[in-house]
DNA sequence: CCAGACGTTGTT
DNA sequence: GTCTGG
DNA sequence: CCAGACGTTGTT
DNA sequence: GTCTGG
């Protein structure tokens, strides 16, 4: 699964890395992004600029915006098949912006420890969504997205049993703009686990009212 | 046809 | 809106 | 994902 | 226990 990540670059190294350019008006450094918090995506009907959208998806014909809650992450596997996720797979799809997220490993049935999952070099990625673009009665849009999750690889395995679909940097506008959905399933598997590494960090990312630094940091554990 | 759900993860 | 279940 | 709330009536 | 909010 991925419900928790971050997201921290100088607005500079965004648009050299992603080509797009970025309102620094709109764009913080964020190191602990929650679900239901406007974040930075690559939008493949704005594909030029960075846009800010809510995580969870809320379809178009949802009565509350509260069924985004539960709609943080859609599985790759069904993603074709489910009518709240279908439609925008085809039509409605976005980079997640990351530069490394965060998931709970159990360690037994009443404990748990916070990892840190990154790139071996630092490198920023692109994590594959879907979006969709909701009114409220008052007549306001809002659009939001999903998280699309896969089999965990060999790294991920001993901490989780998902993992979000990264894109290979060379994918990442086909994703956005190739309309062929064999081609565009072909893209949602588990990332390279050579490429990645991962580490514990301190139960400070568990409350989403922090978001510092800080949350980063390498963390022992005693057993 | 209409009514009602529409999700993932993890745990049992 | 679109699919499933009755 | 985790944290935190979870309710109504009537009165101020 | 289950839902909502972040």
């Amino acid at each position: 699964m991925c419900g928790r990540f971050s997201f921290s670059p100088l607005t500079k190294i965004i648009e050299d890395r992603f080509d797009v350019k970025v309102d620094p008006s709109q764009y913080k450094q964020r190191y602990n992004c929650a679900p239901s918090q406007n974040l930075a995506v690559i939008s493949n009907n704005r594909s030029e600029e960075l846009s800010f959208y809510r995580w969870g998806l809320i379809p178009l014909w949802a009565k509350d915006k509260s069924i985004g809650n539960k709609m943080i992450n859609a599985k790759a596997e069904t993603i074709t098949e489910k009518a709240s996720f279908k439609n925008s797979f085809k039509r409605k799809r976005c980079l997640v912006l990351s530069d490394g997220f965060f998931e709970w490993k159990k360690i037994n049935p009443k404990e748990k420890i916070p990892y840190r999952i990154k790139m071996r070099d630092d490198s920023l990625f692109a994590m594959a969504g879907i979006w969709d673009t909701w009114k409220n009665e008052e007549s306001d849009y809002i659009n939001s997205f999903a998280i699309i999750t896969t089999v965990p690889n060999d790294l991920m395995e001993n901490i989780h049993l998902r993992m979000p679909v990264i894109l290979e940097r060379k994918d990442e506008q086909n994703w956005l703009h190739d309309n062929n959905p064999d081609i565009l399933k072909t893209l949602l598997k588990p990332y390279a686990a050579e490429l990645m590494t991962a580490y514990p960090i301190s139960t400070l990312v568990n409350s989403p009212t922090n978001d510092s630094p800080e949350i980063l940091n390498p963390v022992e554990y005693l057993f």
